[in-house]
DNA sequence: ATACACCTTTACGCAGCGTGAAGGTCAAAT
DNA sequence: ATTTGACCTTCACGCTGCGTAAAGGTGTAT
């Protein structure tokens, strides 16, 4: 069986000008040529053009597959497995390429709609520094190794929905206090949800919830003058307030 | 600061001529040019290289990374994304050369080492299909479909070494069967051996191993032909021989 | 004879520079 | 004042694996 061109070319599904080019580059010549100069292929020509799509397939150079198909087997697998070392070795960097994208990509989403998750991703590192530097051993002995660890880790795998979750609670806790303070009774009604709103709030941050902890964070809150500071920014005394209705909440007067 | 090619080059770790392909293709243009035509750069051109450099290594084609550095930010996070995409459908690509690749060692090597490798290939398809041929329906109503199918996947994904170890099971089966009809006791100590022998070859082809199931393939081994011819080679009556043997073995008489 | 499909060679284009070539400029050393 | 040597400049080709014309010759059916 003869062919020209653009018969082979449709047999192996390539385009013409790919044979021209192998041609022309002496990876795949035709067996003859007629009168015309037409280019005429023949049985081994096809073979070898299928050995070379093969080849092309596994995504190895052209110059590459003149001498696999030239040489005995044994080296044909010996330039296999140096080819599936590159290989490797590109899937490795694209893993790291997409790493670094993803990355990219969720920080540039921090950046446009809402600017302060930059301030957020820094507020969240200083806080666990803060934590513990102040609380660090205090905490870590109170409430074991684990719970500190996964606390660190929770807060910084927060995703941007639940960091508006949080936020939104803390001003719904802040308001609700205010309200409760009004009223004066630290175990008034909404006192009480104060309390329980702030339950669900560390809840965010902590991965298990004890009424223990609970009242012992309500304690830290007034000897602290950063969280002292913090909620007394409310209305004054709203840290003992606060600390006073969970300790009610909790049981653990 | 002001620098020149040179010295921007060496401060941002790229070649001068990276710097002047830059400024060709308009992505980075010099602040100024100095009286004899000396590209001279500022501070605001060392930043958007730090940019360009950023993109280029998340992948990014330079033309992308024009218009990324020139659009606002939610654009650049857009074109993050779609870059993420092509990353990752390259890997799936690159996912599949790799098998591919393997394949191929494996086959070459095969070839190179043993013959028989891809006379194993053409075997195991075609035993499956023999069987389910056979005793599809049979054995799908007897045992359900889900036996049969892990069957099957069990029995191609076996590697080489388990294929070498199944063969020299099978091996070791017949020659204990023809000492033990040497005895003529399906109850005999080497009757019995080749009955649990028997079992674990099966168990390399199923995922489930039952005293019943084990006795049904035994009277299957009698009851068709093929089966029969193969173990009748070992010496005439050794399907019945070795079928009473596992009856025995199974307790299913 | 004409149309139309097919063939040929030549050559630019693509991305992102590397690598010369040919020539001008600057600062320091002679 | 001149020379050296390190810079700078603008072309321009090369790399991969073809796609895509352009300009012109062939084969074959009508």
């Amino acid at each position: 069986m003869e062919y020209t061109v653009q018969k082979l070319a449709q047999l192996a599904g390539v385009s013409s000008r790919t044979l021209r080019y192998y041609d022309e580059i002496g990876i795949l010549k035709p067996a003859r040529t007629n009168s015309s100069g037409y280019r005429i292929y023949g049985q081994k020509e096809v073979d070898r053009l299928q050995q070379i799509l093969f080849y092309r397939e596994l995504g190895i150079s052209l110059d590459q597959i003149k001498d696999i198909i030239t040489a005995p087997a044994f080296d044909a697998a010996d330039a296999l497995k140096e080819h599936r070392e590159r290989l490797l070795e590109k899937r490795k960097q694209l893993d790291l390429l997409i790493t670094n994208v993803e990355k990219t990509i969720a920080s540039a989403e921090g950046r446009t709609t809402m600017s302060d998750k930059e301030k957020f991703e820094g507020f969240k590192k200083k806080m666990i520094e803060d934590n513990e530097k102040q609380y660090g051993k205090e905490i870590r002995e109170k409430y074991g190794e684990e719970t500190v660890e996964k606390s660190n880790a929770k807060l910084m795998n927060m995703t941007r929905e639940e960091h508006e979750a949080v936020v939104k609670l803390a001003e719904e806790i802040n308001s609700t206090l205010d309200q409760a303070m009004e009223k004066g009774d630290p175990a008034g009604e909404l006192a009480q949800k104060a309390a329980g709103l702030h339950k669900q709030w560390i809840t965010y941050y902590w991965s298990e919830y004890s009424k223990e902890a609970h009242a012992g964070l309500a304690e830290m809150y007034v000897a602290d003058e950063r969280f002292k500071a913090y909620y007394d920014k409310v209305r004054p005394g709203a840290a003992e307030f606060l600390r006073d209705a969970i300790k009610i909440y909790t049981g653990q007067q």
